[in-house]
DNA sequence: CTGATAATGAAAATCATTTTCATTCTAGTG
DNA sequence: CACTAGAATGAAAATGATTTTCATTATCAG
């Protein structure tokens, strides 16, 4: 990076809370990921980040965002999903997001996706009930549910 | 294909029927990749397909296999599952494989991946549970629905 | 049988992601 | 404050699954 990556900001003092409460080594490039995806309302791709990373820092290479959206993402800080087009999108963790515990609904027409939160079993905690059910029908500990819907959003239908 | 891929099949007396019936051309690379699948009791690479047809026809290439496990899945025979390791996997549409409507429980441990059948709604059919929750709740008209649970198998956990 | 059309296979091209490796930073330590 | 082992970075190369290209071969309606 051409002009040093920690710029200044010691442990932490100008950015670097989240980061480093997490056991992540504050850097530059770590921060603008992170920040990026903190203030964007929904998903990135790995491209998307790089382009808004790099409005701040033109010297931020791709591999370093791959590298630093996993390391955000095995920190449970970014959730990383794939909507099946081949390639991998980011958003904030649902604690972080404050949407709390969502699914998404796939528009194949317009290609728009919406949060899908909630469930007919219990209105507020689908993950929840589905975890107690699969526990109890299949002795299988769920830690991590991913449900995609595919279809026609109200626009398209 | 060194012998020709009719091999005096004429018009589907001796397989096709399936495929015939489905609008698909019968040849004999697509009649052996539906075969694998049919008698194939999980889901399938399709490295794994392309092996299996090999047994009985060396000649088979890569491409022809990825071509017809995307024709039989665009004509609902088969169906195309990604369980999250970058690559595609085919198993027998439920209809044809008499299993019904399932989800699926992959273990992170050992990778075994187990069918999910019913929910905490309705013993016996989640999806449709689950399509008219949300058709009401966000008008949106579910098309295919796809959940996978991660975590760990009685096995494993 | 025969020609128009479709299917095939090998090799090359794609494309997202990962790895390699030389360089640059960082966080202590003395 | 200088110094160094270890971590992070970026560019380029490698990877690996899937797709495309294109010349060849097979199919089937007439």
């Amino acid at each position: 990076m051409r002009q040093g990556y920690g710029r200044g900001q010691g442990r932490g003092h100008r950015w670097g809370r989240q980061l480093e409460s997490s056991g992540i080594r504050p850097t530059l490039a770590r921060e603008l990921v992170f920040s990026v995806m903190e203030s964007s309302e929904g998903h990135l791709s790995v491209e998307e980040v790089l382009q808004e990373v790099r409005k701040s820092e033109e010297g931020i290479g791709l591999t370093t965002v791959y590298r630093s959206l996993e390391l955000l993402h095995s920190n449970g800080l970014v959730k990383k999903l794939d909507f099946g087009d081949g390639r991998a999108v980011f958003e904030l963790s649902d604690t972080l997001s404050g949407k709390g515990p969502h699914q998404h609904l796939i528009c194949r027409s317009c290609g728009q996706v919406q949060d899908l939160t909630g469930s007919p079993v219990d209105k507020e905690d689908f993950a929840g009930s589905m975890k107690s059910f699969i526990r109890e029908k299949y002795r299988f500990t769920t830690e991590n549910m991913e449900i995609k819907v595919y279809g026609l959003c109200s626009e398209c239908g």
